[in-house]
DNA sequence: GCCAACGTTGGC
DNA sequence: GCCAACGTTGGC
């Protein structure tokens, strides 16, 4: 089981439309390392949502259900299907924790800013989990 | 809303 | 294949 986070602008698509739907299709991102991140993805995974916009931060949690496969509308896009679990009463962590923590400069959130959809390391399991987060 | 950083496109 | 111009993302 490996953990990912999916980055989303909650004016486009947010944790609350993925509340109202439960099951949603990840869909439109293009870049090659982050389409390489979502084949990488399979059942049962967790992907950590993160909103880009106001307050970025983890708000809520959902796992990977189906499997990936191509877009067949878009030949540089990836399609990944991905169901709701939780969305946090406040924003989790913020990015503002996570750079104040000092402890993941190399993580490709903080490295790569433009990357929206990233494999998360154990150690940044490990450290939401000691800062309370179930998982 | 601004703009820096970065990704993509297209002309050569 | 290089790189200038352009477009987009995301943090502030």
């Amino acid at each position: 089981m490996n953990y990912f986070l999916a980055k989303t602008d909650p004016d486009t698509y947010g944790i609350d439309d993925l509340v109202k739907e439960k099951i949603t299709t990840w869909s439109g991102v293009r870049n090659p390392q982050a389409v390489n991140v979502l084949k990488s993805m399979k059942r049962g995974d967790t992907v950590l949502i993160y909103h880009s916009q106001g307050q970025s931060a983890i708000v809520g949690l959902a796992s990977v259900v189906g499997s990936s496969r191509p877009d067949p509308k878009d030949s540089k896009s990836w399609l990944v299907d991905f169901k709701f679990i939780k969305k946090f009463k406040e924003p989790f962590i913020t990015l503002a924790d996570i750079k104040a923590s000092k402890k993941f400069d190399n993580l490709a959130l903080i490295k790569q800013g433009r990357l929206s959809t990233i494999e998360l390391p154990a150690a940044f399991i490990n450290w939401l989990k000691q800062k309370g987060l179930s998982l």
